[in-house]
DNA sequence: CGTTCGACATACATCGGAGGAATGGCCGGA
DNA sequence: TCCGGCCATTCCTCCGATGTATGTCGAACG
């Protein structure tokens, strides 16, 4: 292995074992280096590489940190293999949501406060009068963030977040006769947010799992339909 | 925001225009080094990045390429996040869990092979002969991974993976009074298999779902029992 | 004729050094 | 006390050069 990926580890071990704890400082570039005895160039490909994935914070001038590593942060780095995944990966992802999502739900069912159940309502009547799939999708991200963030479990709301970006929904959107998509996403919404509105866990998980189902299917139709998608996947 | 941030968003936006495909090779550093304008150095942290990220893949004397991006290949840096969550963060992820497997081992009920459920009873049968907790913990691994797996998607697999990695269990054992955890945790395997024995997709969701809530609640129960743990998380 | 081995070109890996730029703290003046 | 400029620290960027692994191509051998 390259000298670069083991400083990577060694820098990983140094958290793990505690001896490097959120927030705290790095030794400067020049004398970490000759800690882990590899030039400052190479260190700074490890500790590039660990501040891509958000383990570390470089400041110029100031130093090198830990960051927080809250699991959600990290989490956040996910988004480019949503964004990227196309044909069966895609479903891969929504088959993910499908069976995690609709829990989500049904536990926000419990916790949703009158006021958030009031901006539901709010999001989709604006949803309603979008006129461009973008403006569709960002109020379809808004309805679901909403309700799961209820759950109050920031692992749980950006793991949803990745499984299904913007570009992924839009991609998707765009690829089913879209009118109709838009019409029945809307009146999906509508039965979950009733179910919510009754503090109805069974049936608001019933809902979830019926909409994400119905994106699903289409998804996979739409693959099938079209022989080139499914083959360069 | 670092010419090096830069190159790295380009190189993602030139995968995600389909400049570059899953395989398809990268100019030369140096080329591409003059192509985004910056120095050979600065794009070498930029690749090491992605590397890191399993984005990209290089091999020295031949040349840098794109990997198959696959989602669950990507979800793997993520283990770190687990291995280095603990208290209330490391509750967050048994909770995502908590949503997640119990609906995935359902879906298991109905297709696991006569073969796979032969398996399980093996493991079963190893896990109670288990005399280091680190031998239960890996049977306890692959019990849940064997079941997830007849699923057939390799993004869940992965993603239940990283939610609870070896050391992450290994430190909820320890955490517990170990031999009445292991007992209790033994009798709610055997249930879920029996479950699935049966092919009682509803069962299964249950026994999962109880086994699973009974590790979370041990966990969150050590945290409040101890206020040094909850304080310093 | 097929196989093997070695030399060569290619491309990444690592290094040392140097100047630029941003941050934070110190200090003096109002 | 507050404000603004000076200055040390630290990361950012670049250059040039050498080391090392990989793949290729051709010659030698069985």
């Amino acid at each position: 292995m390259a000298l670069t990926d083991e400083a990577i580890d060694k820098i990983k071990a140094m958290i793990l074992d505690g001896e490097l704890t959120p927030g705290s400082r790095l030794p400067k570039e020049e004398i970490l280096a000759g800690q882990l005895g590899l030039s400052r160039n190479s260190l700074r490909e490890a500790v590039r590489a660990l501040t891509a994935m958000r383990i570390l914070i470089t400041r110029q001038g100031d130093g090198t940190y830990v960051s927080s590593l809250e699991p959600h942060l990290l989490l956040e780095s996910l988004s480019f293999a949503a964004d990227v995944s196309q044909g069966r990966t895609a479903l891969q992802l929504l088959q993910v949501r499908r069976l995690l999502e609709p829990q989500a739900t049904g536990l926000a069912a419990a916790l949703l406060m009158p006021e958030d159940l009031q901006e539901l309502r709010d999001i989709l009547d604006r949803s309603r009068a979008a006129t461009t799939v973008e403006e569709f999708v960002a109020h379809d991200i808004a309805f679901h963030l909403r309700i799961v963030e209820a759950v109050g479990n920031p692992v749980l709301s950006m793991l949803l977040r990745v499984l299904s970006t913007r570009t992924q929904r839009v991609r998707i959107v765009r690829g089913s006769r879209t009118r109709h998509a838009l019409d029945n996403a809307h009146q999906d919404h509508e039965q979950i947010l009733g179910a919510l509105q009754s503090r109805d866990a069974l049936l608001a998980v019933s809902a979830a799992t019926v909409h994400i189902t119905a994106v699903e299917q289409w998804l996979a139709a739409s693959l099938s339909d079209d022989p080139l998608r499914a083959i360069d996947d």
